[in-house]
DNA sequence: GCTTGACTTCGAGTGCGCTCCAACTGCGAG
DNA sequence: CTCGCAGTTGGAGCGCACTCGAAGTCAAGC
């Protein structure tokens, strides 16, 4: 058994398959995942971690654009911690604005629901 | 001034685009609108009502193709109202679920949220 | 009478986020 | 030694939900 994790292995752990992870590496969420002697990748501990913040990014509804864009201020340093918090403030606020919408919209459909309702229990008294 | 809307007025009102609402026509999800004597659309109150619903049905994630399936259900008649409760129901229920995971994903990242202030707070007492 | 602007149609194009294909390689089990 | 499986690559393809382009029609205002 050697150190890391397949592709394989990571899949079955994040809930992504091995064509996004690929994909993930591809386009710069990832940084190059190290090789065995056969080519084949071997995830470390802290490609796994940053993949468990990038899904719970991506759930909430962030862009990858904008997801590379945090990675990038990463690769980028320590200097620019406060940029990354702003954009991860922005985007908790976006979700927190995408929740109340939700809810929001959701009342609005629940009426229609009670509205069914209301004809259902009218035809059951017939 | 005629009775009705035109597609302008509909989108303003609805935030849907013309080019959104002609195709809404298209895939079923309104009954064909009305003409005026120059072939322009007019828009009924129904049809806005309808709208009212169906976006808020697109904006808590509903496919275009289920909304299309309620809408059918709704041009079949009465008489199924039961089925169309289910449906809505059961969207109702995804809806909560979709909340209540963003709650939960938006906790990871407000965790690291946490930690890029702690590291913040700390280069400043330097 | 001409321009402007909102409308019409049909079909093609776009952006996003994957998802898959084909051809190939290497490893372990039987 | 062969089989089957999990992995590799580059590039193509897909599903969704719009979005737009081109060419034309009509009505109102100057």
């Amino acid at each position: 058994m050697e150190e890391g994790f397949s592709v394989g292995e990571v899949a079955a752990k994040t809930g992504l398959t091995a064509y996004t992870l690929r994909w993930y590496e591809q386009v710069g969420l990832l940084d190059p995942i190290p090789r065995d002697h056969a080519g084949r990748r071997r995830y470390r501990l802290r490609d796994v971690e940053r993949l468990d913040l990038l899904t719970k990014m991506r759930a909430t509804g962030m862009p990858v654009r904008e997801m590379v864009r945090y990675i990038e201020l990463v690769r980028a340093g320590t200097h620019n911690r406060r940029e990354r918090l702003e954009l991860l403030e922005q985007h908790r606020t976006t979700v927190l604005r995408q929740i109340s919408e939700l809810e929001r919209d959701l009342a609005v459909i629940d009426r229609k629901i009670t509205r069914y309702r209301g004809y259902l229990d009218a035809e059951q008294t017939d």
